[in-house]
DNA sequence: GAATTCAATGGCGCAATGGCCATATAAGCA
DNA sequence: TGCTTATATGGCCATTGCGCCATTGAATTC
């Protein structure tokens, strides 16, 4: 059986490129926190702990990978999460997390 | 209203660390691959196309989190899925990207 | 129009990532 | 004991990622 690839190589790099817009704590703390409603940089900034300026690159990568959308109100831009699939994403890292940790434990014991 | 992180700093860091396991488009495949059935880093090596030593590598990235279990007989060395939750995750970023392309398409007309 | 506020951008430094080559390690075989 | 094969590791280099600071741009208010 020689193994071949399911998908082409630019759809494994376009999947990627998702990926590594969720892979960093304070963009997945954006995300969660936007699953309530939306919210203002200046609310996100509060929230990360970080830069104003680097906040906001952070939410120029989530924009740039289609997962939140971005909304001007006079000075304030509000951003919002754009799909509604992140659920099963939470859901998939958790189990990961879980599972993990229930090794570490057994290890220990 | 102030905001406040759902969960704790470490928490999403453990989080990132599985979602940055997820980041690259070879450690994509891979995974993929491995939801038929378990392989030797040989046949992943092909898969890919890369150096055994990268495939090596990216192999040892996605074990550290939690994601493959490996086993060794003889010379061999064969990786399988240690998780099942993946398909939640390829939900989402498929739907991501056919949201984007919709998108993408709509501003073209 | 000057001052203030919110957000985005450019720049810079530093750490992390990822590729290949070369080498090490380990198992199987002559 | 060598020899070959399969995998892992170390080294090096180029690229990317991410933090903050400083600045710019845009809207509001005085």
């Amino acid at each position: 059986m020689e193994p071949r690839p399911r998908h082409s190589r630019q759809r494994y790099e376009a999947r990627a490129r998702i990926a590594k817009a969720l892979a960093h704590p304070s963009r997945l703390m954006i995300l969660e926190a936007l699953e309530n409603r939306e919210m203002c940089v200046c609310d996100l900034t509060e929230l990360v702990g970080a830069d104003q300026s680097t906040v906001s690159k952070h939410l120029a990568v989530l924009k740039q990978a289609g997962l939140v959308a971005d909304r001007k109100e006079g000075v304030m831009v509000y951003y919002k999460l754009k799909v509604c699939c992140l659920k099963g994403f939470w859901e998939c890292i958790e189990t990961v997390l879980a599972e993990n940790l229930k090794l570490q434990q057994a290890v220990l014991q």
